[in-house]
DNA sequence: TATCCTCCCTTGTGTCACAAGGGTAAGGGG
DNA sequence: CCCCTTACCCTTGTGACACAAGGGAGGATA
């Protein structure tokens, strides 16, 4: 928890990413534009976040890359999900989900004891 | 993300020990198991986690502690929230609620376009 | 007495978000 | 034609932190 802002990226940033790519691949620049527009600009993706992320994800063996032009004619490089990178996203997307379902009950007992 | 498991803690676990507290004095012993017990066992607290959280936010001003007994008659150190905790965990709550929720939808997305 | 449980803590170690830096090249306005 | 903005890529500190693995003390139970 920083100072005054939420760490969910930290927690998010991969199954987002994985996301983004479910549709067909992207650039870097895109995926980070993607994120920003789905989360209503909460999450805010420096790109010192996002280029080693990917360049991990990749380094795992859930995306691959190609360099390639994008819509505005300039040099792009493309990151696409591989087959375990869509297992990966399928396997943790729920237990993100329940995970933060019960922080969020957690967070909103009335009491003590158990509810 | 860790390999295997989803990496809530980080973003949630000053909120869940503020929120521990709410109702009173704990010590982190009990702290601990109350979040275990609240999140269904999800949130795992290792001790090496739990302490030096329990200093850090006592550094910013959030808890006090003070030794005491326990329950089961053993020296444990209690702590307490301050007036600057109870107003942190006020603010700070429903933002997680609002990112956690922003980040849920995103996952779900049916398409790349704006819902 | 031995063992378990309750309670407290510290020191590596590795990971990671972020700030701050740097670079290339297209398109458009003057 | 030059300049500025925008769109793209990246790296190197640095600090924060979760975790594993260690250690210790004292109560309770058998």
């Amino acid at each position: 928890m920083a100072d005054t802002e939420i760490d969910l990226l930290r927690s998010s940033l991969d199954l987002l990413v994985l996301k983004a790519l479910s549709w067909g691949p992207m650039h870097g620049y895109g995926i980070s534009e993607w994120i920003e527009d789905a989360t209503s600009s909460l999450l805010l993706l420096e790109e010192g976040t996002l280029y080693p992320a990917l360049h991990r994800l990749e380094r795992r063996g859930w995306l691959t890359s190609e360099w390639g032009v994008s819509d505005n004619n300039r040099r792009a490089k493309f990151y696409r999900l591989t087959t375990a990178g869509r297992a990966r996203f399928r396997a943790q997307a729920p237990l993100w989900h329940r995970h933060a379902e019960a922080i969020a009950v957690a967070l909103r007992r009335r009491s003590v004891q158990p509810s």
